[in-house]
DNA sequence: GATGAATGAGAATTCATTCAT
DNA sequence: TATGAATGAATTCTCATTCAT
């Protein structure tokens, strides 16, 4: 006998990215199965490949997709302070990565901790959109330098440190806890600009 | 750990850390098998057993020296700052920080990225580590606080920021890059100490 | 077999059944899967089973095809001789099962290998229209030895043989390779002829 | 718990070689699973990975084996008419060939029928093992033709001819059945060599 | 200590087939 | 008739682990 009652093709799909997100989060690519995926899902393992043609491509789907958004909502929140100087714009980039990286912090987690998995082409072409947002970034920071407002030392390993500690949220924040997402966004920024204006060392 | 005492034995386990240590950096705990293992090191899968009691346990043994010797070289490196303020202390924990996580940076990778495969036990062991890791931190900033020199806003996270930070210098660090060990030092302990010391937000 | 009556339904079995016979030829029959017979013919897996009813019922149908496509064309063949002579009746079917076995290669390949994944019935009912077969040839084979024309020693071992020789074309012969069909044929008359009238052994 | 008492690993190996022998004979290659396989020598299906690669490389084992065995008694069998005429050899080749398939039918049969399912490389070996083994008889029927004892047409397809002839004995003959193994090789002899030495056609 | 052969569970993937739409 | 999504069993192969020798 065929088919349960409802579930249909797109909405499968999106409850087995809904599951996979939630399972390599929890797991690791590696260690999360088909199995319990399709169970996850409430379908057989087989009818998976109804909607998936490998494992490793869901993957890369769902750090695919995660990468188009952050470039599609990083436009959308950097318009605002389009035309402005390189402090506001810093800020705002800090204020944008933070609430990104806490909202959707599965799949930032998964596009940074998984990338290992992906097959060369796949590989290289999420790195390729690493790289392209981080030059985002870089081009705050140079154009700060250029206006003597930053000083950077260098303008790639800052950005790194910068977005290392942005990006660390993600594991520790609890939407809960402590701190509300605002009172984070304004420490990181003094912290990040404080750094970059601040005075210099011995 | 299952270290037995015998003839070439203590040279046959260095060699399995050794090899464990780069195949689990390599391609991740789940991913490394234990043929994988056993052909690094050259000898039978069967004969790991000699040595190792678990797969796991192998990736305890690993991550728990590494964090036995994050302390040890941690007392070292502060002992030169005894009884100093908080802003050299920083410094110094910035420059140990940082140069640790170059130098063992596959341990330290492993250390971050695989606790998810520990058992429970061994899983808190190491996250108890962390935190009492962290916690030398955050004492500073207290500590720096306290004396009227540092403004964190909340040292926890405050701490939370530097560490990303600081640790992600494990994963974009080239020994014969662009900047060496000592320029990246100094940029992030002025960075650090900027951000903690240097302006307000608007 | 599950010809069903429609618009295009004929067209569309005519192609599967194309597809079939060049997939099964190429991979053989266990190895094509009914998705890439599927793709052959352009269309989803699903609608095969419009035309047929199974996997295993479309193997039959092709070959049983082919059976009776072998006697319809050999009974017009062997009409051209009727009423003549032993010698030239076999070498009427010499010609005549040459040029099948070379014209339907891939039918003639199938129907001698593929049998064994017939179910029960259908084997039989094939392997009976095998036997047949054979008989016309043992017929003129002790037709000849009546006569006293050929030496078979025994009919039944002579006809296999002159069959095992002569179907082997189907596996070596190429259009236009060295020799013609008709030199082919010539030659394996002879060979054929002499092996029945020529000089006994020691 | 491991191992079940006895079965040792060469013997475990000679028992998967005659058991996937039958297998493949029986239901072909394509058909015969790894899991009727293991049953039928006795183990688990993973264990047969202790002393084979790939099923494609046991297939590939099988039909190396029989082609070296091929050659083996091809040579130890010709050696007895060394130096003798074409008619002997061409008897002894005869006699030959009908034994060895005979005896060593199922080998013969999957070195026939399984060519298909070897992977490029390995079909390659064996192919052009096979054709060395086709030059043995064309080289006898030159030398035949040379002696103006013979009359081909072309040596090559008289060869396949006979070929063909003589290996079909594999697929009908029974040890017995209603002739003897020497029975038909007097027939078989008698009829090559009447076809390559009897009357010319019309 | 090392080896090689075993286990049994589990991996990803493919298969023929069904059927509501 | 065709489609797309489902099933469930089967596929080859890999895994960590055990243990007699």
């Amino acid at each position: 006998m065929a088919r349960t009652i409802g579930s249909h093709g797109p909405r499968t799909m999106e409850a087995i990215r809904k599951a996979g997100l939630k399972l390599i989060y929890e797991h690791g690519f590696e260690a999360m199965s088909l199995r319990q995926l399709a169970a996850e899902v409430g379908i057989q393992v087989g009818s998976l490949y109804n909607h998936i043609s490998t494992k490793e491509d869901l993957l890369y789907d769902l750090i695919r997709t995660h990468m188009d958004e952050l470039f599609l909502q990083f436009d959308a929140a950097m318009a605002a302070v389009d035309g402005q100087g390189p402090e506001e714009r810093l800020r705002a980039f800090v204020a944008f990565h933070v609430t990104y990286h806490i909202v959707r912090k599965r799949e930032v987690f998964i596009g940074a901790s998984e990338l290992r998995s992906l097959e060369p082409n796949h590989y290289e072409d999420i790195v390729s959109l690493r790289r392209r947002y981080e030059r985002r970034l870089i081009d705050i920071l140079d154009q700060g330098e250029a206006a003597g407002l930053f000083r950077c030392g260098d303008a790639h390993v800052a950005a790194y440190g910068i977005l290392s500690m942005l990006t660390g949220v993600c594991t520790w924040f609890r939407p809960h806890g402590r701190l509300t997402k605002e009172q984070v966004i304004a420490m990181y920024s003094d912290q990040v600009l404080g750094g970059l204006m601040g005075p210099r060392g011995p």
